[in-house]
DNA sequence: ACCTGAACACCGTTCAAGT
DNA sequence: ACCTGAACACCGTTCAAGT
């Protein structure tokens, strides 16, 4: 008890502080210029410190994407599976953009976390109950997953903002040659005239799914 | 004129070359393991001699991936939009599951390189001309090439192989807490009495998608 | 128990020097 | 024109030494 009592000194350093440090430094200041020195530095202490709470970078990798797939809004289990799979698929993106270095490293992890467990849990049980069977749960997840992850990724490296659209189509027309590439100078033209504004939508291809999925579980 | 019959000395290192050992190391022996260094090495060189003939890694990474994106079957613009939409989508898995490095970089890839160009040409053409849009066509392409990059790099990072899926449901079920994740529970459960294989199919997503956009072009 | 300096075995790339 | 050794500015991680 009196050792209870005793005043300890505060540790700096814990698994909790290193990751929320890790996490806002990504999130900031980007993912590949993330060291363990630079990490270690901005919480005043030495690289070889961290390893006292941390097993290596891996683990940290890890309890990084714990904290990023937790914020994902899972499925209720007995709500109208629909529409929490069109909620939770676009908060999925919605996470997947506010943490850009997040995407490619959660899809090729390998083993896979609690928070995840979570999600999966929750979004094959909402399924289940609104009368799909486990097979066609996990592949109705697995496509929209796969949506998510593709057209999100596809979307973070894209290197034309919405806005400037027009002006980019503008700017790169004379380099599409127009024998070699006919249609997508005819689609630049297109964009340069208004006729449409050359921004692909998420909804479209998630309402595709989700349009295809509802045919099937009436069926059932 | 007898300068070019003078006996020159061969070459050994060329860009071509160097790019096709850089692919086959990457696809043998993994892309992390990959450095200048070690690619030199194998090529009787040293790493420095590389620059004389790729500006460095980067331009390298993107030669190695027009290679890749060269091997994708594009549509035939003019043939049936829906079978040459199917083709390409299985064609570019097959692609993507040869070179198992090479996804996360080509999503990731910012500027777009020749091979690149001629698929989307090609792609958005055979659109084109079956009635959709430009903006459709534009769409369509995208939802798709969202479905391929998301299941492919899912599949290329599953931990399990399709064989082995049975015994790893018996090995895990212990493992999998039946009052925190009990419908991932009675899914592996599921899995050992043989109800369903656990195995997810990229065809599943894909005919959901080209149903959907079956309905579409009828309607135009 | 926690922290750390020095060291190890790597990177990609630059630069000046060779032929 | 092509190649290269040495060097620079980095990595993640180990290990023995501190307190």
């Amino acid at each position: 008890m009196s050792q209870a009592e005793k005043p300890r000194k505060r540790r700096l350093l814990t698994a909790e502080v290193i990751v929320s440090k890790a996490l806002e430094l990504a999130d900031e200041e980007g993912f590949d210029t993330l060291s363990m020195r630079k990490l270690a530095g901005s919480l005043g202490a030495t690289a070889m410190s961290l390893y006292n709470h941390v097993a290596g970078k891996d683990e940290l990798l890890d309890l990084m994407l714990e904290r990023v797939v937790a914020e994902i809004e899972s499925p209720v289990v007995g709500c109208h599976w629909e529409e929490m799979m069109r909620r939770r698929a676009h908060s999925m993106r919605q996470t997947l953009l506010r943490h850009r270095w997040a995407s490619t490293l959660l899809i090729s992890k390998i083993a896979i976390g609690e928070a995840i467990m979570r999600d999966i849990d929750a979004t094959v049980g909402c399924l289940v109950r609104a009368g799909f069977t486990y097979a066609q749960a996990d592949w109705a997840r697995n496509a929209i997953d796969s949506h998510v992850y593709g057209y999100t990724m596809q979307e973070l490296n894209f290197p034309v903002e919405p806005e400037e659209f027009k002006a980019a189509a503008a700017q790169y027309l004379p380099m599409i040659s127009k024998t070699d590439y006919p249609f997508m100078h005819e689609a630049a033209v297109q964009i340069i005239e208004g006729k449409y504004d050359g921004i692909t939508q998420f909804s479209f291809g998630l309402e595709l799914i989700l349009d295809g999925l509802k045919r099937w579980v009436v069926d059932v």
